[in-house]
DNA sequence: CTAAACTTGACCATTTTAGTCAGGTATGTA
DNA sequence: TACATACCTGACTAAAATGGTCAAGTTTAG
């Protein structure tokens, strides 16, 4: 299982951009001040969420970065799922050798982390951008 | 996060140990054939599970462990604890230099991960080792 | 034409994981 | 009492993941 702070990261970022990029575009630098992330990792994470669709970037100057849906179509699984935290609990495939290989003889356990990860994916699939701004739109930055 | 193998095995020989006790100890040795899992390995497993009372042991020859509780007594919180497997989703104490320290000036997402962390622990505080043996009760081992 | 911004990919120190290894100590049974 | 079978403890480690940094670009607004 997989959730560590690059997952946090985009999830912060994407909060922040969502917050700023109603007028111009919003630059990695900008975010990166904001949110105390460095800008060079910064650059990786929204690498990845530019290949999965989840945000468009201008070039040049005054360039930046801004989201491709409104905020209410992003879930937090589509923004997990980009940055490669796959939320995967059990890979049962690579030890044949003793019980679980995924088909008739499942480890004792396997059915268990089945059920957990749907419990967390439904969790991120009911999460939106859009209801992170709201608990937070209160906030001074 | 952490959610790895060493709580996978450690519930899995703990289910396989609740199949096996009804009427002897059961031995590292017999769970680590059964399971797969390296002895030397589920002797450090289990000294964190004898030292948070969820199974105890008696040595000697025909000696082995047992089930300190009742299945349905034993949750999986208490077994995943026990083995260091905290489920903790943020620690925001460390970065006081930029927004989250817990106080005042949460970072964006920290409600959002306390929320996580509730709704997991959730799921490990319903499901108890009986759950899982009802579960596999009829297949073969 | 150039500075500000994005883009790409290689690289790396540290930490965690998933164990192994070596040496014990205790105790039921013969 | 011997001794095999268990448990117990701590040091050690290879491999992978994490959380970045660094270098060298390309693009484009102004």
């Amino acid at each position: 299982m997989k959730l560590t702070s690059k997952g946090r990261y985009a999830v912060m970022a994407l909060v922040d951009l969502a917050r700023f990029d109603t007028i111009n575009p919003v630059s990695l630098r900008d975010i990166s001040l904001r949110q105390g992330i460095s800008l060079d990792y910064l650059e990786q994470i929204f690498s990845k969420l530019k290949k999965n669709h989840i945000v468009k970037s201008t070039r040049g100057t005054q360039g930046g970065y801004f989201l491709s849906k409104k905020p209410n179509e992003i879930k937090l699984t589509n923004i997990l799922n980009a940055v490669d935290e796959k939320v995967k609990t059990v890979q049962c495939k690579k030890d044949s050798k003793k019980g679980c290989n995924g088909k008739a003889t499942k480890c004792i356990t396997h059915n268990l982390w089945d059920e957990l990860e749907t419990h967390i994916n439904t969790f991120f699939e009911k999460k939106s951008l859009q209801d992170l701004l709201k608990n937070n739109s209160e906030w001074v930055n």
